[in-house]
DNA sequence: TCATCTCGCACGTTTGAACCGG
DNA sequence: ACCGGTTCAAACGTGCGAGATG
């Protein structure tokens, strides 16, 4: 197994995908970029931009070693990327290979999501680093079981504004700041056999989120007050003998967040703390509750020697009640139909939030930059850490306004989108379908009309579009019908 | 003045080294 | 020497709240 801190050191775990664009994004950059509930697998794309992937896919034996001309030789060089991946070049002609639409993702925590969802999901960033809570966990199925894969996950943002608390709700508050730099985290077992990934679940607990610009660690970098969706991508590392590539993207929309520096809601961090193991302390019993540290607080105003609680001395004798048993039953999930950001906002307004997508970045691009350091040989040096992309077109992005809710999903899958894994014993009542946007690494180039999605009547959100790339100002397109392409 | 961010704190959980016995 | 189980401390992950910042 390789672990991409140690294949790319000045990376650490996740890695930037290209540098921050020249000079920024026109005013009001793709607003609304977002392809809401990307529930479609899109063939042409995938064409187009598993093509992206290809000559950086080299094929792999069954050991997962590269395969070349003389597999006793020396390690074969990397191939030349063709770099930089400017707006006007071509993509390469021919159609590679993609995942085939067997691929399926469900998200295994998909309950606790929703409850989160259903408040307004927020996730604390730091300087240093914060984890996700809950944690992205999926399950895949219908790989090739022998054939190597990589397990990615970006996170795109969601919409065009900045967000603000409002007391008791979230509000959209002036448009959005440039988008950090583009990094994804690679999944530490990557890359692994099909049969590893489908063996069990596949968590990104040790994902991190940071709002720091110039983080060194590899977190994932985003803005503060800012609303993102979450994505996993599987990226096709070559099989038996086969050629490697493709890829295909997933989203729930249920795990869509707003990124904060504290909590805003009450609500919310209620949630955590009654779900979040590391939290227990902060529990209504737990050392830590707010009652204990008042309790603390007026014990120091006096000078008092701490003489244990009722709950110190509980604990010390043993397990305190927080860590017997499974935390106490949170309420019933509120209708994630409604949503407390988009009740806020009149029918029509509130572009970003009505869409749990963002834009499509160019994801997983560090495999596609430097697939060979995946099998054992020397990544390329980039300059100042940051490599630069073969596929940092700007940014295909996809990007419909979504009017209406929704962070959350819809209430009930879309009958032909389903991507439902076909278990014996499907764990929920709601199917655990990922969403299958194809791939978006790096896609919509000058790719084809992306398909109508058909969603509604949960959610209205007009077809996905995407941005022509590249050259700053004039390759984007604004929001609005303009940019269909 | 206000909203937001940063930092230190105290607590619980996780992890891995050290130790022990079979 | 090896293996498996236990113990323990350090590292890590939480939310909170005071103070700083813009």
């Amino acid at each position: 197994m390789y672990h991409p801190a140690e294949l790319f050191p000045q990376f650490g775990g996740s890695y930037p995908l290209r540098p921050a664009p020249h000079g920024g994004l026109p005013a009001g950059f793709p607003q609304g970029q977002a392809a809401p509930y990307e529930g479609f697998r899109y063939p042409d794309l995938d064409g187009v931009s598993a093509a992206k992937f290809e000559p950086f896919c080299p094929p792999l034996d069954r050991a997962g070693r590269l395969l070349g001309p003389s597999p006793a030789g020396p390690p074969l060089p990397l191939p030349a990327p063709p770099l930089p991946y400017g707006g006007g070049q071509q993509l390469p002609p021919a159609e590679p290979p993609r995942l085939p639409p067997s691929v399926r993702m469900s998200l295994e925590n998909r309950e606790l999501w929703k409850r989160f969802c259903a408040v307004g999901t927020e996730m604390i960033i730091t300087k240093s680093g914060r984890r996700m809570f809950p944690q992205l966990k999926v399950s895949v199925t219908g790989l090739d079981p022998e054939a190597k894969y990589l397990l990615l996950v970006d996170v795109a943002p969601a919409g065009a504004s900045r967000f603000k608390w409002q007391g008791q709700r979230w509000e959209a508050s002036g448009k959005a700041e440039l988008p950090p730099p583009d990094r994804v985290y690679i999944h530490p077992d990557s890359p692994a056999s099909g049969a590893h990934w489908m063996r069990q679940p596949v968590s990104f607990h040790r994902l991190k989120l940071t709002n720091n610009t110039l983080d060194p660690h590899g977190h994932l970098i985003l803005h503060s007050m800012h609303r993102y969706q979450p994505r996993v991508h599987v990226v096709g590392a070559g099989g038996p003998g086969g050629r490697g590539g493709g890829c295909a993207s997933f989203t729930f929309p249920e795990t869509a967040f707003l990124t904060v520096t504290a909590y805003q809601s009450p609500k919310i961090t209620q949630m955590k703390i009654e779900s979040n193991p590391f939290a227990k302390g902060f529990r209504e019993n737990g050392m830590n509750s707010k009652r204990e540290r008042d309790a603390r607080i007026k014990r120091k105003m006096r000078g008092d020697v701490a003489e244990p609680t009722r709950n110190e001395a509980d604990c010390k004798r043993g397990p305190c009640d927080s860590t017997q048993g499974p935390p106490p039953e949170p309420p019933a999930p509120p209708d994630c139909s409604f949503h407390p950001i988009s009740s806020s906002y009149p029918p029509g307004g509130s572009e970003e939030l009505g869409c749990p997508l963002g834009g499509v970045n160019p994801s997983a691009e560090a495999y596609v930059q430097h697939p060979a350091a995946f099998h054992g040989l020397q990544p390329p040096q980039g300059p100042a850490g940051y490599a630069s992309s073969p596929c940092a077109a700007p940014e295909a992005a996809a990007a419909p306004k979504p009017v209406g809710d929704p962070g959350c999903p819809p209430a009930k899958p879309p009958p032909d989108q389903s991507n439902c894994r076909t278990t014996s014993a499907p764990p929920l009542t709601y199917p655990p379908y990922g969403l299958d946007v194809g791939c978006l690494l790096g896609a919509g180039l000058d790719g084809p009309p992306a398909p109508e999605l058909r969603f509604p009547p949960f959610l209205p959100c007009p077809p996905p579009r995407l941005y022509a790339p590249p050259g700053p100002p004039a390759g984007y397109l604004e929001g609005g019908s303009k940019g269909l392409f």
